[in-house]
Order: C-alpha cells, then sequence, then structure tokens
DNA sequence: CATGAATGAGTCTTCATTCAT
DNA sequence: GATGAATGAAGACTCATTCAT
C-alpha cells in the first residue's frame, strides 16, 4: 500500500532528521557551554558536529533555534520527571526529588550549563521557558511547605522565602559543576549530597538542646 | 606656592578623570547588566554615558577594561567590609554579615549583576578576581563550621558541603533580584531576610520534638 | 579509484583557492602601487578584485598577509632567476644579468612598486624578506668586483661603494616607470638600458685620452 | 614712532611664531622618518615638539600643512645651494657639486627622508614641489652632458639616460643613510665619496688599456 | 541533501580636528 | 596663546546567513 510506505518513508525520515539536529544539538550545547552563546560561532559547531557550516540550516531556521531546542529538551527532560512527584510526604520524597534532579543535570550537563546561563541573559528562554515550567514545581514545593506549617509540622516562617532558600540550598553545592570547575558528583556523591541537603534543611545546623 | 598649586590643579584633574571613570561605568553596568558584556554595543555605552564613542578611550584603553572596573568596583566594596568581620560568634554576628552582603548587593545592583554574570562566563574574572578574594571569606566560613562541630555547637556533618549550601541558602532569595526581575529587598526587608535565613539555618525547619 | 578521485578535488580546490588569491593580490598591488598600503582600504581592494569585502578574509587572515604575499611573489620571481646567475665573467654577463632584473620588474610592475615602497617603510619586509634574500646576489656583485681588481683587471676602488654606486646606476632610470610616472621600457629599450648601463660602469662616461 | 614700534613687535611675533613651526617641523620629521606620514599621529608630534595637540593647529593648519613645510624647507635649502652652481666645467666642479648635496641631506636628515619618501607616495609633492624645483637642477646636467659629448670631451651616449644613471650613482651609496640602517657620512667620507663617485663615473671601473 | 564560498551589516578602536577653559 | 578633552568619521575584521554547485 503506497501511503503505508509513504508514511514509512516518511518515519525513517523524521528519524534520520530527528538523529541529524541531536548530534547538532549536542555539538552546539558542548561549546555554548565552554564558551557561552554569543561566544560561538556556527562554523565551531559545524566542526564539531561534522558537518558544513550551511547543513546546521536544513536543521535549524538560524542559530537561535539550536539553542531554544536545546533548552526544551533539558526543561521537557526535567519536567517529565518530575511531573511525576505529586506529593511530598516523608523526608524521603524530598531526598528522591532531589536525586532526580542531580540526575537530570549530570547527564545533560553541557544542555543544563547551557539553560542556566542563558536563561540569565535572555528573557524570553527565563520567562516563556524556564519560568512557564518551573514555576509549577516551585509552587507544589511551597504548597507543600505551607501546609506542613499549618498541620503544626513545621514551624511558622515565610513559605516563599523558604522555597527559594531552600533552592538556594540545592543549588549551592552543584554551581561549581554547572560551572564546569568541578566534576559531577558521582551516583553515590549525588544521595549523599540529597540526603545532607534534606538534614540540614530539616534539623539545622545547630545541635538540639535538651 | 606653585608646587600647591600644581598638585591642585592635579587633584582636580584626577577627581574630574574619576568622576568620567565612573559615569562610564555605571552606563556600561546598566547596559551589562541588562544583556550582557558581549550583547552591549560601545556605541550603547556611549549613548547611556551621554557621550561620543570615542571619548570613552580616553578613560578606559579597551571595552574590556570598564567590565573589569566594575567587576573590582563591586569587589573592593565587597572585601573591604566583609574584612572588618573577623569571628563568628554569636547567631547575630551571623545576621550582621549576611545584611552587610544584602547591601553592597542591592546599593550596587548593576555592577553585582555585571559581576556575577561575567564571572559565569569568563574565567578571568571568575578566577584571577572572584575566587582570588572570596575564597578567603568562605574558608573563614568552613572553619567556624568546622569548629562549632568540634565543640559540640554543631551536628556532626560535612563543612564543605554545608559552606556551599550556606552560600546557596543566601544567593536562593537574591537571584530574581539579581536578574532584575524583582526589586532589591529594603533595608527591612532586608534585616527580616537576613534573620529569616539564619533562623532556618539553625534549627531547621521542621518543629522540634519534645 | 576514490582516493584520487578525492586528491583530483582538492588539486582543483586548490587551484581555485590560488586563482583567487592570486586575483586578490593583483588587485592590491594596483591599489598599493598607486596610494601605498596604509592609504589603501580593504574595502578598495575587494572593490578592485570585484568581490566582497569579508571575501578577502576567507583568503588572507588579514590585510598585512595580502602585501606579504606580494612582496615574497616579487621576491621569489627575483631570486629564481638570479639564482641561476653564478659567475660574471663577460661583459655580457652582466648585460643579461640586468635585463633580467628588469624583465621581472616590468612584468609585475605593481608587485615591483608594492615591494619598493613597503620595504622601504616597512622595517619586517626590508630586514627579513628583501635583504634576507638580495644580501647574496649584492656579495656576489661585490666580490665578482673585488677579484677583477685583484686581478687587474678594474682599477682601485672601494668595491663595497662601487657595488652600491652599480646598483644605484641601474635603479636610477628605473624609479619613474617604478614610480609610474613612465610606461615600463620595451624589450629593445631594456636591452639598450642593460647595455648602456654597463658601457658607462666599464668606461666611463670620458672620453679615453690617446 | 609707533609704526615701527609695531613693526618692531611684529617682528619679533612673527619670530615667534617661526621658531615654534620649525620646533614643530623638527619634531615631525623626526617621527616621519621612523614611521612615515600616515603612522604618525598628531599626539606624537606634539609629545616630542613638548607641546600639547591643540597647539598644532596655531602654526599649521592641518597635519599635512606640517609636511609640506618640511618637504618645502628641504627643497629651498637644496635649490638655494644648488642654485649657485652655474656651470661644470672641470671635474672638481662636479665633486664639489656632489658634496653639496650629501651636506644638505645629512645635515637636515630627517627632513630628507620625509622628503623622499612622501614624494614617492604623493603626486603632489612630487610634482607640484620636487619635479618643480628639481627639473631646472636635471636639466643643467643634462645639458653639460649634452654639451660634453658635442665637444667631444664625453663619448656618445644618450644624455636623458646617462643623466639618470647619474644621478642613480649618486643616490644609491646614500639610500642606507637615507633609510635610516646607516649613519650618515662624516665630512671626510662625504669628500672621499663623491671623488669616488666621479672618479667612477668619469673613467670608468675597467682599467684601461695601453 | 550536503557543501562551503560569498556576502555585508555590525563591532571595536584610532585619530585628525575642534573648542571651551 | 596654550591646553587637552570631546568628537565622530573611517578602518580592519567577524560571523550569521544565503545560495550556486
Amino acid at each position: 500500500m503506497v501511503p503505508q510506505e509513504i508514511s514509512e518513508f516518511e518515519t525513517r525520515r523524521q528519524r534520520r532528521i530527528a538523529r541529524k539536529r541531536i548530534r547538532i544539538m549536542k555539538a552546539a550545547a558542548q561549546v555554548f557551554a565552554e564558551k557561552g552563546y554569543h561566544h560561538t560561532t556556527t562554523r565551531e559547531i559545524a566542526q564539531v558536529a561534522d558537518m558544513a557550516e550551511g547543513t546546521l540550516y536544513n536543521y535549524f531556521a538560524e542559530k537561535r533555534e539550536i539553542l531554544l531546542s536545546i533548552v526544551e529538551e533539558v526543561l521537557t527532560s526535567l519536567t517529565t520527571l518530575l511531573g511525576k512527584m505529586e506529593t511530598f510526604e516523608t523526608r524521603d520524597d524530598i531526598v528522591v526529588f532531589v536525586e532526580m534532579i542531580f540526575d537530570v543535570l549530570s547527564t545533560k550537563l553541557a544542555f543544563a550549563r547551557t539553560l542556566v546561563i542563558e536563561a540569565w541573559l535572555d528573557d524570553v528562554i527565563l520567562q516563556d521557558l524556564l519560568m512557564e515550567r518551573m514555576t509549577a514545581i516551585l509552587e507544589l514545593v511551597e504548597g507543600f511547605i505551607t501546609t506542613s506549617i499549618a498541620e503544626g509540622r513545621f514551624r511558622p516562617m515565610n513559605p516563599h522565602l523558604a522555597t527559594r532558600m531552600l533552592f538556594g540550598m540545592f543549588v549551592g553545592p552543584l554551581l561549581p559543576v554547572l560551572r564546569g570547575i568541578e566534576a559531577p558528583p558521582t551516583l553515590q556523591e549525588r544521595h549523599a549530597l540529597a540526603a545532607a541537603a534534606v538534614n540540614l534543611l530539616m534539623d539545622g545546623i545547630q545541635v538540639r538542646e535538651g
């Protein structure tokens, strides 16, 4: 059946296109992560992707579209993963949650670095892409904290502030990794990191009296 | 009186030069903070500083020197302030310490934003300028934590990790301000922020049992 | 046959590149010869070469490299020709020698003009390129004169000075041509010129008494 | 008498102006001789002349006028000197003539270098200034040669060509001095040079037979 | 589809000239 | 008259994008 064949060809063709787009995105992310989007030339991307400069434009309309696709890709990975997390009930929920973030960021390090730096510089990426997708997660956390305070499990405090500090607590140790001056943590280190962070968050640094 | 007059003229001249350098740095920092160093053209800087493009080069040898002067300026402000802080003994010491950082960053917001973004992108700025001067502070904090653990005041934990989490806890709430999507905190807010952060750090989020 | 094809393509590509480099060098030499290197803008070169400004930079890393390639080209032409001349024995050897120089300079007039003017202005071109390759020739001539004096064929005189005067005698009539205010001599004129110069050099201007 | 006073003041004023113009021309010629007119900035001239940049413009309408004044100055020196030379009768006349040229060029070396290089590059300087004034001299020489041939003192030859070769013979040994890679000849060397050149010119390099 | 040469708008920087002090 | 800061036009060079092969 001709239609089927076409569709089969179509699928194969689309897969080939998808594969090449990924190859370009990986090459681009690698260079973006090292020198930033604007310092990266299309020539460099093409060299790392081992193709001609013009070929890039068969798969992306312009340089910026490569960047946006990379950002989209990390964000999709993050949100599909995090989307499964609906409630925080036990302390372990939080540990798992943190580990998941670490996992994604570590395995797509170049993509993550690109996201972080360009979100800082580019309003569209920050607002329309990152915030759009992350707000839900942050609100989930903030809601959890609010509830916990209301139920007397957490001490009274500003939940908005607490959420941000919590966010910072996890990002702080990750900064050198994202910046590329430290190797990403191993699986075990990630677990230790997550556990330590949650411990510190829950119980504070100070020894309890009594 | 001739020598005096000469020196007087010299001083006046140097003050005029210093004033103009600051005018340029402020204009540049404003634009750098919005679009990043590389996106900013010398023409824009000149326009914001309300002078001709060529005039910039009477005060700075090249575009990059403007950036480095801005970075130097924030770092000097920060380190001279923080240099006065020699020990952390009471909880209030830490609150004051944090407030000081907030103060500097808030009053020189554009400069601070420029520092943050360019330190992220530029190895020289990160290593030779920022790290060079911040390492001492971070080691001071880490030493304080180590000592406190040894003396049984703090619970056992990895001091290196704790320092970074601590750093992140304070930076987290500042990020939207540094990024320019939130107004800087007022004096009172800064105090509340510092106190809340120290509280959370010390005692944890969880209600103490018993 | 694949390797052959590749090499064939490579050769073709290299020829295309070589052709375009020559086109640029000719255009540049023409303008350099008229107004000097520093007065010539890359825009002018591009216009004369009938291509866009940016295209120049696909073939030369910077403006100066065009100049150096031009200089290199004349010098190579000159030295490969002169290299064949190993001894001066008869009067005709010298005539031929001079004719050869005239030939090269006439056929590559713009290149030669560029060489002359820029060697005058630029230490690197003078010392590292021109002197480096011309010294041998001048020493050959000086050695010939010294020997001839020792053997009693030439009258006693300072060989160093004689060499330079000799050099000047040939350059003198060429100056208006190199400067571009006179047409280059025809083949016959070149021969007459060479013969007259050698005659004047050998026998002097004065009628021999007796 | 008031008019006299005014004129006296005027004279004094004009002398002051003339002195300052010379100071500027010397400074400029020094730098022009080293790096060429176009590589020389007005700032450099002002620094060497030990005055402010703007002051230059009280004495010269534009940078190019400094160059033209320098050229004018050498040419005037040369032509007033050479103007006294009306006939060449003896061999010594020629030696003296050549020595005079050497003298002028040596004492105003920087001016002479500037003249030579800029006359090469600049049509106005070449045609309107140099040729305008030098043509008479060259015609004088050419006429002398023509006459001498007619009277049987010189061997038959092309007088036009001979004049240029003669010119080249004297310029050849001067080139390294004008180019600045050799010290100018001392008074004695100049005399030797002139004598040797005239000797070579008159009698040729070859030993006379019989 | 792949290629990479060609394009030219845009950037940083220099420097002759002006002009307020 | 002297000063030197301000000016802005002009120049070398880069690089995203196009398009003929």
